[in-house]
DNA sequence: GACGCTTTCCAAAGCGCTTTGGATGATTTC
DNA sequence: GAAATCATCCAAAGCGCTTTGGAAAGCGTC
């Protein structure tokens, strides 16, 4: 069933139906009532490509799947993310698309979108220091939002983003009141926006009280549990091991917890963990008591957010950019407690 | 740049440049070659939507995000598995366009999916047992492919799967053979077809030595680390606790380790563990040796292959349902020992 | 009753592509 | 040398929708 079959069932012009169908003013609410009656009788619903067409709006959102270069890993946030990101779209009509990008030519995955009409709006994912892909995608004229922000990037956009570096400030601070001194960070890759910004607020806190940061307590890599694992068993063979160790997420911190109980040590007791908790709906931190003292922010309620600003800027096209910080909770679970004295 | 600019530009009609853009003979390889060339000078690929009325068809497959349906769980496997099936998508040029299913009406968002012609196939993820959305599916007419099975539904559909139940077999027959008696499932969510084929796997495997299943032992929750924990503690309390557990996933199977380590065992001493572990970027088993002993099979291997059974019946309307069912590897880890001598 | 103003509807022209059914020469066949 | 064949190309008709620019009818006004 098609706007012209539809209309001659009901002897109207095909105007007149898609006028009725989509709201206009120009229709008696008589006639708008009986459209939709037919339309539902019929079960008509438009054809979404032929009103692309004709509209030139696609109804659609473009997403590039985030995956960290090395090893392909996929981002394990991605899942809630989207369904985050979803449910706004679905409220307001919208769909979503999927590329996956082979190369290392994302803009051209962005352009192509662009030519070829495809989406509205694009969502950019996992921006890097300096990531070069937010002047580019400024520069295609598509409305975007980033999720994260990049550092050194001078213009102007949309996005939303935790506040990585308070958070990690604080988490610092909370090890620093309960007597640590020697804390470790096992960060994300160090490209990573998110991961600049959570050593700032690591480096600032020690800095404050005095305390010069130890390179051998900095690592970063790929946030698997396998990396938490190596690089705390690593540390903790040090001459002087740290005593509390800052996570940059859940899964590595499950790895990190694995490494201290294989050194036969206490978590809470001889080594302190503090992680970040993207709240993911299948690996929640614990169920009353906190498994893990976590920063934790809902990475599901950033999607949320993020497509409500995108949505905005799609149908307010003058308004300038938009910004959203995310604030985390910090919440003490476990896996903290007082500097061990020796 | 549309097509008619591009072709105003070469001196040529839309129809020549259209063939020699798409492949037809009926254009001279020398204009072929000047179209090609064109193209690529003007940065020109044609319009999606335009294409895409004209054909008929989309060139888009639609996936529903499979989220559990208590707590609006995403599952974990989500990520991987698209990734594996974008990687088949984007070779043959297809997308992936997402919907979120907020009411139970997923059949409703199928066909709506059919009716507004924006996609050319579907992909089914996490079936029931006996479940309804097959039959659903087969009706509406779109290529489908699902992604696992659905004991019970006896119409034939295309389905890409692994071989729980023969896995699960395996699985708690290498558990016996170590002299393990009693041994524990933490499976997934009843409903779920795979989680009734493992449990058949496990309990042939046990009927088979002659040993009864005790229902105590047999838990099924969702796949979380939190219930894997809970599920465990509980079962270790038991005055005849189990001396082996058989996990369902390898986040769950975490919370089993928790659960086994807050109790002052060993794992693979006192308690052993198998898991089944759906390889996932972002949560290896372990590097060199695995973790956990393991029934594993590659989620995103699993997606790929199901894209390439999909395209192919896109491609082929004529051909029968394919099936194709992926052998688990048994990879032998160190959460696995001899049963304790009591 | 002619006039203007609303209200309600419609015919037709796109949107950018594919595809059908020729047209035009060039080449071969007898 | 005329007819048949072939290789190239093109004009125009869709695909299913929106939207522009009227037209027709209803209504009050003077």
């Amino acid at each position: 069933m098609n706007l012209k079959e539809l209309s001659q069932k009901l002897g109207l012009s095909q105007t007149t139906v898609s006028r009725a169908l989509n709201g206009y003013p120009e229709v008696s609410e008589a006639t708008r009532l009986r459209v939709a009656e037919a339309a539902r009788l019929y079960n008509y619903s438009p054809n979404k490509r032929a009103m692309g067409l004709a509209t030139g709006r696609s109804m659609t959102i473009g997403h590039v799947l985030p995956t960290f270069t090395q090893h392909e890993m996929v981002n394990p946030v991605f899942g809630d993310f989207v369904a985050g990101a979803l449910e706004t779209y679905g409220e307001l009509g919208y769909d979503m698309l999927f590329s996956k990008v082979t190369d290392q030519d994302e803009a051209k995955t962005y352009r192509d979108m662009k030519r070829k009409g495809s989406v509205d709006g694009l969502v950019l994912q996992g921006p890097r220091v300096n990531d070069e892909r937010i002047g580019i995608l400024n520069e295609i004229g598509l409305p975007f939002v980033v999720h994260g922000r990049s550092s050194g990037v001078t213009e102007d956009y949309c996005w939303v983003d935790v506040n990585n570096k308070s958070s990690f400030r604080r988490a610092t601070d909370f090890l620093l009141d309960l007597g640590h001194e020697r804390i470790a960070l096992i960060n994300g890759l160090e490209e990573m926006d998110f991961a600049e910004r959570r050593r700032e607020g690591y480096l600032e806190a020690l800095e404050a009280r005095g305390i010069s940061a130890d390179p051998a307590l900095m690592r970063s890599s790929e946030m698997t549990e396998v990396y938490g694992h190596h690089q705390t068993r690593d540390m903790l063979k040090l001459p002087n091991p740290p005593t509390a160790i800052l996570a940059s997420s859940l899964i590595s911190a499950i790895g990190v917890r694995r490494a201290i109980e294989e050194a036969r040590l206490v978590m809470g007791r001889d080594v302190s963990v503090v992680t970040h908790d993207d709240d993911l709906s299948y690996l929640k931190n614990g169920q009353d008591v906190p498994i893990f003292t976590a920063t934790r922010s809902s990475v599901r309620e950033a999607g949320n957010r993020l497509a409500e600003i995108l949505m905005d800027q799609i149908h307010n096209p003058g308004a300038g950019p938009k910004h959203e910080l995310l604030e985390a909770d910090l919440v003490v679970g476990r896996s903290t407690g007082p500097a061990p004295k020796d």
